[in-house]
DNA sequence: TACTGTTTTAGTACCAGGTTCTAAAATGAT
DNA sequence: ATCATTTTAGAACCTGGTACTAAAACAGTA
């Protein structure tokens, strides 16, 4: 019944954990050479450390990245426009998923939910182009993982039919408002050059 | 000597090309359910193709997302992040590609180039929770298919361990200036709530 | 010293998901 | 019918393991 002295095994489990997290593609052979102990032992030591063997460790990081990829591309419209009357009002429904929040909190990041208001405000606009200029947004809450957000944009003002158009946008959360925004839309029929804007 | 008709193979290539770049976990054994075809055959097809075994891809993916994570442990970010100095400034670099801009003008969406700033303003913090509480921003130019954005962000003010940070993003392509934005950060330590922000 | 419990090592059988190679069968065009 | 291409079959072998059994080495203690 050894009680002391039993630092050798803690002691090499932690080696052991040091060089696969700073090296994941290490063979049980290799580790077999760092650690000199024999392949049975490492194996024993993956076994209670609970670390997968090589080719696992490889395939979830695999996953993982494939997952990252899927979820990158910001989408032409964020949301789905369910109603649109153009330069007056508009709807768009968002869901906020895995790929759009802090994995550790499973909070949106603001970004998703400005561009869901932006890509809104700038389809209201019945114009060849339509960017934003500038806008002044408030976070109200935070949205988190699963929920639906509602996103309400109303025309404001128009100047004529080139300039900037004001729109406002309010997103919900059932009845919670999450976010409100200020737009200020460029517009232009196409035919000459706009000195700013998205 | 078949000279025509040949094209059952070469479509069972494009199908096999298809399905692995859609699905890159599929195995063969798999896919000779979905082709109809025996092991060898897929086999055959994949060395023609150029195409590694499934651990070989698990693998390379693994390595790429490896080397991708190493090199920025900000994955989180939209852009690159080239310089970071936390709770003082940073940079990232982001360029803008097809799927950043509208397709009609080639002109960026106005949410990429906010997300790059939000992304970065949010990364400057040095917190355990960092979210966007309000923004005040200002398209300044266009920006275009193909064009780098480079963001400066610097932090303007602290309160304190908790409460707000301001941060100011200035990006630029080029010597141009092409966005300017005052951001609002909620920071936290994280132990409490806090009622607002993303 | 002998006994006991832990730790380490050894060895075998087996597995997935292949590669490599040889060879036979099926298919299609002339 | 003949000949090239295409497809299928099968066996041997590989890596990097798991699962299991069993022996050896080590440590502490009665």
């Amino acid at each position: 019944m050894p009680l002391i002295e039993r630092l050798p095994k803690k002691q090499r489990h932690q080696q052991l954990l040091k060089i696969i997290e700073e090296n994941p593609f290490v063979t049980d052979r290799e580790l077999t050479r760092e650690l000199k102990v024999s392949i049975q032992t490492i194996r024993l030591d993956r076994m209670e450390l609970g670390i997968p063997e090589l080719r696992e460790r490889m395939k979830q990081m695999a996953e993982h990245s494939y997952d990252q990829v899927r979820s990158l591309p910001l989408d032409e419209v964020v949301g789905d426009v369910v109603d649109l009357q153009l330069d007056k009002s508009g709807i768009s429904i968002f869901e906020i998923r895995e790929e759009h929040v802090f994995s550790r909190t499973h909070i949106a990041r603001g970004h998703y939910v400005f561009a869901q208001a932006n890509s809104l405000a700038v389809a209201l606009i019945n114009d060849e182009i339509a960017l934003t200029a500038s806008a002044d947004i408030r976070f109200l809450r935070q949205v988190h993982l699963g929920e639906k957000c509602i996103a309400k944009a109303y025309v404001r003002s128009m100047n004529g039919h080139r300039g900037k158009a004001k729109v406002e946008v309010f997103t919900y959360v059932g009845e919670e408002m999450v976010f409100q925004g200020n737009f200020v839309i460029y517009r232009s029929t196409g035919e000459d050059h706009i000195e700013g804007g998205m």
